[in-house]
DNA sequence: GTACGTTTTGTGTAAATCCACAAATAGGAT
DNA sequence: ATCCTATTTGTGGATTTACACAAAACGTAC
């Protein structure tokens, strides 16, 4: 401890980080807990392919981030305050190197990375670099507490949109760039919907992944009780509506493997440009979240509003053909035989339309030869004087099944 | 007109039947204005397979009813008070007679038939036919008065079933039993619309025609305006519900056929079997009326309720997709590009969903190769971004095109 | 038990679908 | 004009489907 560089004040952490590269002789880069580049060391070339990658887009790759992840070096950085060596990846360029974390209390507020281009370190060095991470704790509580300011300024305008609280078109755009985001063209709301309140450990994963998932660009966030709401721009992106299901896929699929958060329920609105839609997309992720609930089974695989399919007006469906006692002859006609002779033709017939008319994966799923199938198909058509090639009698019988169901 | 032996009065037709028998020494039968038999005489026992059939069931059969018509008799009887001869059709059993219609003032009340079993009657016994038929007419008035008295119960009835009036079945029950008509344990309600108010004259043809179409009973019918409203029984009959379909598009075509009149709207209830639902059924049948007006193109083919599909909902539909101004991302994608490279990207969606995924079939209709269908589903999917796999995403898409269609 | 009808499964064949690839065509942009 | 791309149509082959027929399994009634 005696004669510490690092004591001394510095003005800025790109000042900061070329004192520790000269100290250590090696490249230096610091990142904030999300992994978002805050200053690297200019006085030394040499480095490699993901440390330029990172420079470059101002952040840690993706794939540099996910590989972190699985070499275990991310979770023991956020164990301890030890340094920890990353041996060569080369499939992401990402030579040897040594990461410390920076921490303030229990809370890792990003890390510092050398890169250990000709020499490995030695333990006065990782001292050295532990040292340095503490020195630059302060900065970065800065740095935080400006990122907080904004974030409540984020918080305020995104649930002015949510509420539609801005109507004019030109409104929403000022205040976009106003805060410096560039506003979509193309966007969409997902709303994830956990099983317990978030809590403040659960926001910081959160915010760490939305920080760290890069394809589509996540432009606001928030968490209301048990729901994490998003605005998620794409443009320039191809196949927005599949992006946008991939996306909430891969979410819940990180929260639970990264966090162990599971039993993530996730939704998400139809892609729209008008900006005034937002509460209308906010709206459609809360429909696909009510279906979800109403119908488990049924919906386990629609996400997005826009294949909600028939749930998209199950209200009101339910609530007509109640008032009209609807009873559908067919439906009669195959349950009566069923019950008469142990067969299983309505659930048949259900399987056989939610698989869309495939014989093939129908008869899969019901565990019997497709023969079979097509013999039950044919005696359904029988019994209950069905037409299976007609679209509108089959939508009929495809909704009396679900809203039976839920009767 | 010397020595008229039809001048005596005689107390029923039976014997009527017989004295006219015996003078022409051959079988007689006299039936009404539908084919319904009133009477036939017993002192002959020669006959033919025909008037077997026409006594067994007190009516001609409809196969000899639709004979009779095509070679042109009936429309001769209809036409003139002169005796018409009919040559053996021996595919229906019937042999030589000759057959004079009865008449008051321009309206026919029925037929007296004389079957030429041994001799060709001549000249002076066609004579003698025409004045027997002359003289029925009187019994015939008679009967068709006691008729209208029992039809005006009729229509009273049914105007109860048709609004719900009677509130418990067996009140019901007893009701036709009153009417001696066997209450039906399965039925249906048909609702054909006519181009124009319906007139005396058609009000004739649409009775004779449902008196001499045999195979599901009509156990009511009336007229309100332009609408012919049926009650139709299914007892003991094979898929009622095809058998309802099939009569509605028989009915409809023998009145284009016989009487000229053409462009009849067809509809039909579904097929119930709870007799307090008679009200319902007219209403469902209404509701087809009524999307047919709406849709014309769409559902020329859509006759039943049953098989409405989405179109059973389609009010409640547009008034909620009005009010949540709903935009479907899939549909508006393929219509900007439908615009911008003049392709037809959504008509070959509209026809495929509509062929119910039918390659072969959507190729035929848009005039194009099944490879070329393929090509552009392959680009739907692309650019709009949709599963066809999906059922869900199809009736999704299926509605919203059909919704837009109504806007 | 037998007899009967219904259901399941297997076999085979003609037709239809799916997919990949290639040639021809059309339309726009430069 | 030329190039380029998107579209249409054609060909061939692997896979699926539709349908008919037959054998086996199953349940029920007698």
């Amino acid at each position: 401890m005696k004669n510490d560089p690092f004591r001394a004040s510095f003005d800025s952490l790109e000042e900061f980080a070329d004192m520790v590269s000269e100290v250590l002789h090696c490249p230096i880069t610091i990142e904030d807990a999300n992994h978002r580049l805050l200053a690297y060391s200019t006085h030394d070339d040499r480095t490699d392919p993901a440390r330029i990658a990172t420079i470059i887009g101002r952040r840690v790759p993706e794939k540099v981030i996910n590989s972190l992840w699985k070499e275990g070096v991310i979770p023991s950085l956020l164990n301890s305050t030890e340094p920890v060596r990353v041996k060569t990846v080369d499939e992401i360029g990402l030579g040897n190197r040594v990461a410390v974390s920076i921490w303030k209390n229990d809370e890792v507020l990003g890390f510092i990375w050398a890169l250990e281009i000709e020499k490995t370190l030695g333990e006065e060095e990782m001292d050295c670099l532990k040292r340095a991470a503490d020195a630059t704790k302060n900065k970065l509580i800065q740095l935080q507490n400006r990122k907080n300011k904004k974030e409540e300024q984020f918080q305020e305008f995104f649930w002015q949109l949510l509420t539609s609280h801005l109507s004019s078109n030109e409104e929403i755009i000022n205040k976009f760039h106003a805060l410096q985001i560039s506003p979509p063209t193309l966007f969409g709301v997902a709303v994830f919907h956990f099983s317990k309140e978030v809590g403040r450990d659960d926001e910081k994963h959160i915010a760490y992944l939305l920080k760290t998932i890069q394809l589509p660009k996540i432009l606001l966030h928030t968490i209301d009780h048990q729901q994490l709401i998003l605005l998620i721009s794409f443009d320039g992106i191809q196949q927005p509506v599949n992006k946008l299901n991939a996306f909430c896929e891969l979410f819940v699929a990180k929260m639970k493997e990264r966090f162990g958060i599971k039993s993530i329920v996730q939704s998400h609105s139809s892609v729209k440009c008008d900006l005034r839609k937002v509460e209308k997309a906010y709206k459609e992720a809360g429909t696909v979240l009510a279906v979800k609930r109403k119908f488990p089974s049924e919906a386990i695989n629609i996400h997005g509003y826009q294949s909600l399919g028939i749930y998209k007006y199950i209200d009101i469906l339910i609530e007509k053909s109640g008032t009209d006692q609807n009873e559908n002859y067919s439906l009669k006609s195959l349950q009566e035989y069923d019950k008469k002779n142990n067969t299983d033709l309505v659930e048949t017939l259900e399987v056989f339309l939610n698989k869309d008319s495939n014989v093939h994966e129908a008869a899969n799923q019901l565990n019997v030869h497709t023969n079979t199938l097509n013999y039950r198909l044919k005696r359904i058509s029988e019994i209950g004087e069905i037409n299976l090639k007609d679209p509108n009698q089959k939508i009929t019988l495809y909704l009396d099944l679900k809203l039976e169901k839920f009767k």
